[in-house]
DNA sequence: ACCCTATACGGAGGCGGCATCCGTTTTTGA
DNA sequence: TCAAAAACGGATGCCGCCTCCGTATAGGGT
């Protein structure tokens, strides 16, 4: 008899390393042509099939989410750096752009996400990174406003929203200057003006 | 001899007639589905052969920007209502929103209406009427600014920007709750501070 | 060491969309 | 009425998505 009850057998060797193999691939063809490139392409450069990588991940967004859960663990990562310097609307604005660069990595990738965000829709694969990101923002809200630097009306999710746009206009090729005027506007936008002591 | 340095020939009816109805439908086809709609679909619902559709249109920017042209035409009536009112700075505020509305009757207008802002290039018919919205939104900036209600630092070109922003955003389905957070926080980011008479 | 079976693989193929070529039809103007 | 210019549209090749199913292979019991 065998152990009654487990998983009937260990999981095959060959499953682990395609599914790393595919993850690499997939990772380079995201940064290099966009969340749209081909999955077909990226089968082959990995030399399975493409039954293989729709059997690990049956959607683009599945693939998508596997590939940046890898790339979350460097990016939280930067969670310390970012937090270390005493003054939270510093803190705020370093991880705003923090999450910025993070969302365009892929040109393409602020779409999807904002799909996923808006649907709470638990079988978007997409839809965990997305809350995860949210609820940091709004940590940093908070404690921002606490500290008197953000006006009490803004929230965590409304400048995660504000991040993804630049992401997006970035993602359309838009040049740094406008980009850099854009951001400016957003901040004034946030900051609590000076009581005028 | 054939009338001599003229174009030779009157052109032909159909020629009219399709261009026309393949406008109609397209339009049709835009809003129902947005700007990646099937090409294929708009000529075999329009009832010509798909090199019809590409002969009139070569891509599928040039069909756009023909539609839009249409529809541009209805828009810039509202212009006058919008400066009907005395007051700038309400006259920007409705122009936003108007243009707003406008890029977003086609879910994924945005995006290539941004690269055709970008590019500055000539090839591309949708530079056209994107320069003429950032034409327009750049004079509603400075009739603004000449009444001290927005920031000096402030051009048109980035509430163009921030316009293409919410229209995104709109695209993507966040609710209407979420989307007038952020239109107020851009509102504050370029609205002057009152000089505290 | 061997074999049995669960498990995963991957090529082939159907589908739909893009874009073009070329033989045929329609329109114009004489 | 007819010839030529102009436009039409079906056929076609290509590519990417996704699935089915016959085949290969790893795991583990004997």
């Amino acid at each position: 008899m065998i152990a009654s009850g487990q998983q009937g057998r260990r999981p095959r060797a060959d499953v682990q390393r395609n599914r790393a193999a595919l993850l690499e691939t997939a990772q380079r063809h995201f940064l290099q042509y966009g969340v749209g490139t081909s999955l077909e392409a990226v089968a082959k450069e990995t030399g399975v099939g493409p039954a293989t990588l729709y059997r690990h991940f049956p959607t683009r967004e599945a693939l998508l989410a596997a590939v940046l859960q890898t790339r979350s663990e460097e990016f939280v990562a930067r969670r310390a750096d970012i937090e270390q310097l005493g003054d939270s609307a510093e803190a705020l604005e370093r991880w705003l752009r923090a999450m910025e660069e993070y969302l365009s990595a892929f040109s393409g990738l602020p779409d999807p996400l904002m799909t996923a965000a808006r649907a709470q829709d638990p079988d978007n694969p997409l839809t965990i990174p997305c809350d995860i990101l949210i609820t940091a923002t709004d940590e940093y809200v908070r404690a921002a406003q606490r500290a008197g630097h953000v006006r009490a009306s803004v929230r965590g999710h409304d400048l995660f929203l504000a991040a993804c746009s630049i992401a997006w206009i970035k993602g359309t090729g838009t040049d740094e200057a406008s980009l850099d005027r854009l951001r400016a506007l957003i901040a004034s936008g946030y900051r609590e003006v000076d009581p005028q002591a």
